[in-house]
DNA sequence: ACTTCACGAGTTTTT
DNA sequence: CTCGTGAAGT
């Protein structure tokens, strides 16, 4: 690239833009050249880093904004890094693509849909649909649901597109029955979703690097356009992602002589933690061999937390193994220790969370808002929504089922979905029969045979029902299904005479009976399905409105049109559909100064720690901390889960700003029956010296969690539940019988059962197995152990295991 | 074709 | 315990 303007810059002369950056943060914004891998520590100012650096390359480098493309993994980074640029550059912000690797890669699909021969209407399957037609695939081919069910096979696919594999290559390196199988589905699966004119999450990164890849020219266009590629959160991209963004920038010039584009990226190795979702750590780790000539900036200095905080971290995450050494430090002071808490049970911890939150909004040391409880899954936060609810804490849980993925929601989108892709079979076979309209199981499998028979779409074969033309139809479905398709083609013509989406989602509401049928029921959880319909109302009604004023701005900006190819026009029915696939983020997370006025405190967010990533509060309770439970039971024989875990746990501590608490409880019940837990390693890491222990396990010399005859007489004395009957009826049932002889029993099965490697064991759900390995000691002891048919399976030795030794 | 019952499985989840 | 799926009954 050269512009007229290609001076050298003058030191001082963009000063605003580098001046309150420290030496490393500058030096990632200044940086020009080869690959820059910023290794940003969490609080570090990494997004302070990427908006000053395109901030510094529109001025000081003469870049224009349409050559820049940011990537980042949810639409809320990339709309806070455009609003943090628009404030830094104005206007010019809106040629820039900063976007979603899916977004992205949905535009460019959208605009090259011709190149890959299809067609630019696509729908975009999420995880949901996709398992669904993978159901549908596997019954189809006679596969034992309960060997082959649809979730692991979905998740082996994923990971198979997520390393660009496709069904044949699959097919090829199948080295067990599974895999062959499973080979089997996704090359059906694939073929299913061209006819329906969709493609999964992981055909919109796939299909992207396939374009680039089988076409050169399309690939140089591209490069040629964006000589500045920024990507977010590096640690969190997988193989396929990464593949994408070396197309994108290039290695080498192309033949006619397009050189690499620049290339940035941030992240933090620390802070990967979706490994379980194909994310692969060593592209960061590797970014130096994969981009030769790469400079490396690391950013310790930290702006948010306090040093002890930043010291148990640091402690903590010192233990992963073959890590990249990173000590995080702040000029701004120890502050508070770490509080530690041991409770008795689940409740008793959030009986103290919760005594501890009205205690710091009492004496005026916290905000609501400014406190955040995180746990490791989200049934934990059941218990702490009991207590918030009895003492009125106002309180807000993050996370946990989406708005996008309720029932009531998928379903009118459903409805919207095959409106605008007639040949979105899955959506069709949703609604075909919700509400009932009389069209079962039975007459849907005739048509669907009928559709395989006649390779036509299932919304043709439909049609051929109702005209008669299928056999073995009965008179009575035949007339059910009539119904149906005129009542899709009655919502059809709505649609074709450009009405309004809220107005065209009203129709199906009331056309199809769904809104009746449910103010109808006496079900209270179907009064709040009607609130999700009318807040999805609202939410298509605000999408156009939103568009309208969108549209303004660009007439009168004049904008570029260049993109338009293909890409939904603003407002319509398919951009509607476009953005809830793409943004499965309805449930906003309150905002840290609190919605309303000064008098409004806010609310305490309850959270898993993976939702927490990126976000600070300055007061945290981080709960749960038991073996078993943080880290997961799962993970707990695995090196690298065990590592992801611990990564989670950095990612937990270095949320706080001020204080943090850490809490574990001696007894938790887990799916009705009590198990005693032991505490989590991860409290041990943390320095002796930065704690505060408000209350530890009864002491009885048998290390963490150990148990006594004292522990017994503190479950008499609860704090939190001494009036409340009912309560106190739920949280003492488990103790004062089961779990009070679980506990004992677990305490003795502790001592009593010690398991080495090949032992003979009899377990009264797996049956007979032989010990396979052995890890730990005491009351964080497992076993691996081969159950034959059953599979292999890791069990804790502590509590009541219903398993004896032969 | 729809309802009811039993069973089993059950982390995390940016898109 | 709790939800969603699969087999039997009406």
């Amino acid at each position: 690239m050269s512009t007229l303007f290609d001076l050298p810059s003058e030191p001082g002369k963009y000063a605003d833009l580098l001046d309150d950056l420290n030496p490393a943060q500058r030096a990632a914004v200044e940086h020009s050249g080869p690959p820059l891998l910023v290794v940003a520590g969490a609080g570090s100012g990494k997004t302070r880093v990427l908006t000053r650096r395109i901030a510094y390359l529109l001025a000081a480098r003469d870049v224009h904004p349409g050559q820049i493309m940011a990537i980042t993994f949810t639409n809320k980074a990339a709309a806070e890094m455009r609003e943090r640029v628009g404030e830094l550059v104005g206007r010019r912000a809106n040629a820039m693509w900063v976007s979603t690797f899916h977004s992205m890669c949905v535009r460019l699909l959208r605009r090259e849909a011709k190149t890959l021969e299809m067609s630019s209407n696509f729908s975009i399957y999420d995880a949901d649909d996709s398992r669904r037609l993978i159901t549908l695939v596997a019954r189809d081919l006679d596969l034992d649901p309960k060997r082959y069910p649809a979730r692991t096979l979905a998740a082996h696919i994923s990971n198979l597109k997520n390393e660009l594999l496709d069904a044949e290559t699959a097919a090829s390196k199948a080295a067990n029955d599974f895999e062959r199988r499973a080979a089997e589905v996704y090359g059906e699966y694939q073929r299913r979703l061209t006819q329906a004119n969709a493609m999964d999450f992981d055909d919109l990164i796939m299909r992207t690097v396939e374009l680039f890849q089988v076409f050169p020219d399309v690939a140089e266009h591209y490069r040629r356009r964006f000589r500045h590629v920024l990507v977010d959160e590096y640690q969190d991209t997988n193989h396929a992602q990464y593949t994408l963004v070396r197309e994108l920038v290039g290695t080498k010039p192309t033949g006619s002589g397009v050189e690499p584009s620049e290339l940035c990226v941030v992240g933090d190795a620390d802070q990967s933690i979706y490994a379980f979702r194909g994310a692969t750590i060593r592209n960061i780790e590797e970014f130096e061999r994969d981009f030769p000539n790469a400079r490396t900036i690391l950013l310790e200095q930290n702006y948010r937390s306090t040093q002890t905080i930043l010291s148990a971290a640091n402690a903590v995450i010192a233990r992963n193994p073959n890590r990249r050494d990173k000590r995080l430090w702040t000029s701004s002071g120890d502050g508070e220790k770490i509080v530690g808490y041991v409770a008795d049970n689940e409740h008793d911890e959030a009986a103290f969370v919760a005594g501890e939150i009205d205690a710091l909004a009492d004496s005026g040391e916290a905000k609501y808002s400014d406190v955040a409880v995180f746990y490791r899954t989200n049934n934990q936060s059941r218990v702490f929504e009991e207590i918030f609810i009895r003492l009125g804490l106002p309180y807000r849980v993050v996370g946990g089922v989406r708005f996008y993925e309720r029932r009531e929601v998928r379903d009118a989108l459903a409805y919207l979905r095959v409106l605008a892709n007639p040949e979105d079979t899955v959506s069709l076979r949703r609604i075909l029969n919700v509400p009932k309209r009389g069209i079962g199981d039975r007459a849907e499998a005739v048509v669907a045979t009928h559709a395989e028979r006649e390779r036509l779409s299932f919304a043709a074969a439909l049609r051929d029902a109702v005209a008669g033309k299928v056999p073995l139809l009965n008179p009575r479905s035949q007339r059910c299904i009539a119904g149906f398709v005129e009542l899709m083609d009655g919502l059809h013509e709505l649609v074709d005479s450009g009405t309004e989406v809220a107005d065209v989602l009203e129709a199906v509401l009331e056309r199809t009976g769904y809104r009746a049928e449910l103010e109808e029921s006496d079900d209270p959880q179907d009064a709040s399905r009607l609130e999700n319909l009318d807040e999805l109302v609202t939410v298509a009604r605000e999408f156009t409105e939103f568009a309208d004023t969108v549209l303004e701005e660009q007439a009168e900006a004049e904008q570029e049109v260049d993109d338009a190819a293909g890409v939904p026009e603003p407002g319509s029915l398919p951009a509607f559909l476009e953005r809830v696939s793409l943004v499965a983020d309805a449930d906003s997370i309150p905002s840290p100064d609190g919605e309303g006025g000064e008098e409004d405190s806010g609310v305490v967010t309850l959270m898993t720690v993976h939702t927490a990533k990126g976000l600070e509060y300055p007061v945290v309770f981080c709960t749960g901390w038991e073996d078993g439970i943080f880290p997961h039971m799962r993970a707990l024989g695995e090196p690298a889960e065990l590592a992801e875990e611990r990564r989670l746990a950095y990612v937990a501590i270095t949320r706080a700003r001020k204080r943090l608490y850490v809490s574990r409880a001696l007894v938790r019940s887990a799916w009705g029956q009590p198990m005693a837990n032991p505490g989590s390693r991860f409290l041990d890491e943390v320095p002796a010296e930065l704690v505060d222990w408000r209350r530890l396990a009864p002491s009885n010399g048998s290390g963490a969690g150990g148990g006594s005859p004292r522990a017994a007489t503190t479950w008499g004395r609860r704090t939190g539940f001494g009036d409340d009957s009912a309560q106190a009826g739920v949280a003492s049932r488990g103790m004062r019988t089961t779990s009070f002889k679980g506990w004992k029993d677990g305490w003795k099965d502790t001592v009593a059962l010690k398991l080495d490697v090949g032992d003979r064991v009899s377990h009264d759900k797996y049956g007979l197995g032989t010990v396979v390995s052995t890890d730990g000691a005491g009351p964080r002891a497992t076993a691996t152990i081969d159950f034959g048919a059953s599979g292999k399976v890791r069990l804790m030795l502590i509590g009541s295991v219903p398993m004896v030794k032969l």
